[in-house]
DNA sequence: TCAAAAGTGTTCTTATTACACCCATGG
DNA sequence: CCATGGGTGTAATAAGAACACTTTTGA
């Protein structure tokens, strides 16, 4: 067994890419290392996974200290593993993404954070750690997900607009330089073909022009319809 | 720093679900553990992680001591870290499924394999550890991933025919107990029109019945359309 | 009355499905 | 000459892409 007693020397982190969207850009929410090592930069949120505690509990955890949310989406990306990732040890760290409407979140900063802020994805910067991989993993997991499954949802308030989902939309998938737009006529015709809104019969109020239409997601009928084995493409 | 310290106490392992297949079923490599715990016990191949080792090469090692395999199509697939998932201490598993030529391989019993066998995937029976989660994570992956690249190749000869390729398509995608099967007209027009099968102007042996033309896959005519961007959908 | 964004249909093209018979070979 | 699996085309339907003007509101 003393030979076994060798591996047992390592340690795990989880790491949680969290996303959000204040209606124009795709938003990612880092912390200000408050401690060595890389005190000072940017980092994703994240923190060594106690001994007694589940990879997805860490997880949780991490989010909600940091945000104060709980029962939201979240789902494990991958773990990363190069041997010299972290200065301190051999760290791995199991990455995770989640999605959070901007709105629900208050500053409550963390006992491993100096300061929490949202960050456009475009323009990250160069992050502590191997983070810079670990959100480009997340993203490409967050387009890949966001064709198959309706979770962009998960993003907007309760309440919005046809055009805001088509932002969110466009600022997930449409590649930054990229000046192509979704078609806004196909658009809705996909999105309210799939009989997922539900609407409101309320218009917003207060804007220059002509106020859009209010919908929101009908989490049942999504239920209703995965049971039945439907399947998206958004 | 002490206080970290009590965190380095926990190992990680990788483990590999490597599929094959034989012209029938779709397979996976499985071995009679030679050890405690669960010795006797039918499992995925793994090992813990050497201290200087990355993941993705432990995964390779692995791979390659038990098959003698290199170069082989190997991806991770993501970590398994319930607090309780083996009995001797705090190890997270990294799971990584790899795709191989099931007359590539030869026996190579590895230093932590009593055996090696090759079983089919819907009848593996109760495995070690969480195993049978792990294998379960991982057939997802494989369906998921085997209808947006043409990995399916992975697991065929050189030279096939166009009705092994649907078969290997089906028993990969068609639930186990569903009699439903892919129309045979439909698939070949779908397959040939990708263009990245080559038509070798051959045809079977010794086959009691009409002889089918050999095709195999092309490989650079695949780089070159990824390279265009193009994406796929079988 | 102007600016700004909302809303709305049709046509064309492409992909998907469903479906049944003759062919080449070995035994 | 029979059994076995190999090989082939067409028509109907559904999905996706391209495209431009009118409407409603606040300033």
């Amino acid at each position: 067994m003393s030979e076994v007693e060798s591996f047992f020397k390592s340690a795990f982190s989880v790491d949680n890419v969290i996303f959000g969207f204040d209606g124009g850009d795709l938003k990612v929410l880092l912390i200000q290392r408050g401690a060595a090592p890389y005190k000072g930069k940017w980092a994703l949120p994240g923190d060594l996974v106690y001994p007694n505690e589940d990879l997805d509990t860490a997880a949780e955890r991490v989010l909600e200290q940091l945000t104060g949310l709980r029962g939201v989406y979240l789902e494990q990306v991958k773990a990363f593993g190069a041997v010299d990732r972290h200065p301190l040890g051999r760290v791995i760290t199991v990455a995770y993404f989640s999605l959070i409407k901007i709105s629900d979140y208050t500053v409550t900063p963390a006992s491993f954070a100096q300061s929490a802020k949202w960050h456009t994805v475009t323009k990250v910067g160069d992050l502590a750690f191997d983070h810079n991989e670990i959100l480009e993993s997340c993203l490409k997991k967050l387009r890949r997900k966001v064709r198959m499954t309706p979770i962009g949802f998960e993003l907007l308030p309760p309440k919005f607009t046809l055009t805001e989902l088509q932002q969110l939309y466009e600022s997930i998938l449409i590649p930054p330089k990229s000046k192509k737009r979704i078609d806004k006529r196909n658009f809705r015709k996909k999105i309210l073909s799939t009989n997922l809104l539900h609407d409101l019969n309320e218009v917003q109020e207060g804007v220059a022009h002509r106020p859009a239409k209010l919908y929101r997601f009908d989490r049942n009928k999504y239920e209703q319809l995965i049971a039945e084995g439907y399947s998206f493409d958004i």
